[in-house]
DNA sequence: TGTACATCAGTGAACGCGCGTTCACTGATGTAC
DNA sequence: TGTACATCAGTGAACGCGCGTTCACTGATGTAC
């Protein structure tokens, strides 16, 4: 009840997209209203209008915040296993935005709702972008390195891209942890990117473990 | 006009069902609602309600027609083919399911949308089941033939679905069509369960084209 | 340290609207005799 | 062929509700002097 006391709330523009990730989480984007989500961040209903004009707009933030939580987790696993050949980062690629999707479902299930937001969102565009940046930058090295077996480029990338996303959302949905006997996802994760690379790279493994044990994460 | 002139519609059922399709496609599952349904069937807005009850069976209904014409559309492919080797069903599913991805689009972004739906209609578990069931048995007999090199069957079935999932997903999102060269979703189809299959199976694609061309179909 | 003022965050009342649900009803159809 | 009746499809009026948007406002903060 800290923010109840003051007049200004501090980081109502945060608080809102929290409250909007929250209303999601629960009931899914259809039961979503600038008023309830007012009512989750305990101000008045007219608020959020107020920062984010209305709700394509609040959806549009929420959208293009959960871009930049993408890159980062992308960025922040290719880090954590000190990825440095093509296949090793876009192995660490591919089990980022798996650990991103189930770390923020709600963004997650928003990002790619394009009849939801505003595709004029300048900042929203820029770090989709970038996520799509780290992609095909992955497998372009592939491309210089030489072992995608001849392989097109674009394919490989379109491939990697759908694997990723039909596992989370599938998962996120609840299609697959009632049909299968493993129920981690990033356990999940590990096993599909293992099996992407070692399959669509020459060299497979070799190239995607490098020196050090090349799933070192949690 | 001619429905108008009478006072049983004679197929409203499916008028509806077509209804909340066509809204879908147009506004998203955001603007459904059931007076709009009733609205382009041309019947009074109770009328819904009669048949479906509520919005939640409306939707449900919809997806378990969805299930249907997904296994119809697998069913179909294979087919078409002459699929025989475990390869050429996986092929065949795969191109099946993109396939009805892009013919029904309205249906498959509510099929995966458990909290819209009634989880316990007995006749959509049926339906979903089933075209589950088609994927299984296909990888199934990719191990009884051995050709699956050692993997996990439950790990290739995964990665098959999530494949053609994902990229029907992002493809119908239209994530992807601005950002690649290729703008038939049918033709992605066609490279990425190729490659699937090329990378996963031993033999590759002499199992799926098996004597004739594996790729006859539209 | 004190005052004046601009700026911005958040309020709360008011509006009109489309929605889902209910319910007594009426129109059409099919069947039994 | 004709009548009576049950059944089901679809009607339309009524209800209360939560919604988005607008707007004049007030409270807090920071800065200039």
């Amino acid at each position: 009840m800290n923010a109840a006391r003051h007049y200004h709330h501090g980081d109502l523009k945060n608080a809102l997209l929290e409250g909007v990730a929250e209303v999601i989480r629960e009931q899914g984007p259809l039961a979503l209203s600038m008023r309830e989500v007012a009512r989750r961040a305990h101000v008045s209903h007219a608020a959020p209008a107020h920062h984010y004009g209305n709700k394509r707009g609040l959806l549009t933030a929420l959208a293009a915040q959960g871009y930049e939580r993408l890159g980062a987790c992308i960025l922040d696993q290719m880090h954590a296993t000190g990825a440095r050949t093509a296949a090793q980062l876009l192995d660490a690629t591919g089990r980022g935005y798996i650990r991103f999707a189930r770390e923020n479902p709600a963004h997650f299930s928003v990002m790619f709702r394009v009849e939801l937001l505003d595709e004029r969102d300048t900042v929203y565009l820029a770090a989709a972008d970038a996520c799509f940046g780290l992609l095909m930058s992955a497998v372009q090295q592939g491309a210089r390195e030489g072992v995608l077996g001849g392989r097109d480029p674009e394919t490989v990338a379109v491939s990697a891209w759908s694997l990723v996303h039909g596992f989370a959302a599938l998962w996120n949905d609840g299609r697959l942890r009632d049909r299968v006997s493993e129920h981690s996802p990033d356990v999940w994760g590990e096993r599909l990117c293992r099996m992407f690379v070692d399959c669509v790279f020459d060299g497979g493994r070799q190239g995607a473990d490098g020196g050090a044990d090349g799933g070192a994460g949690t």
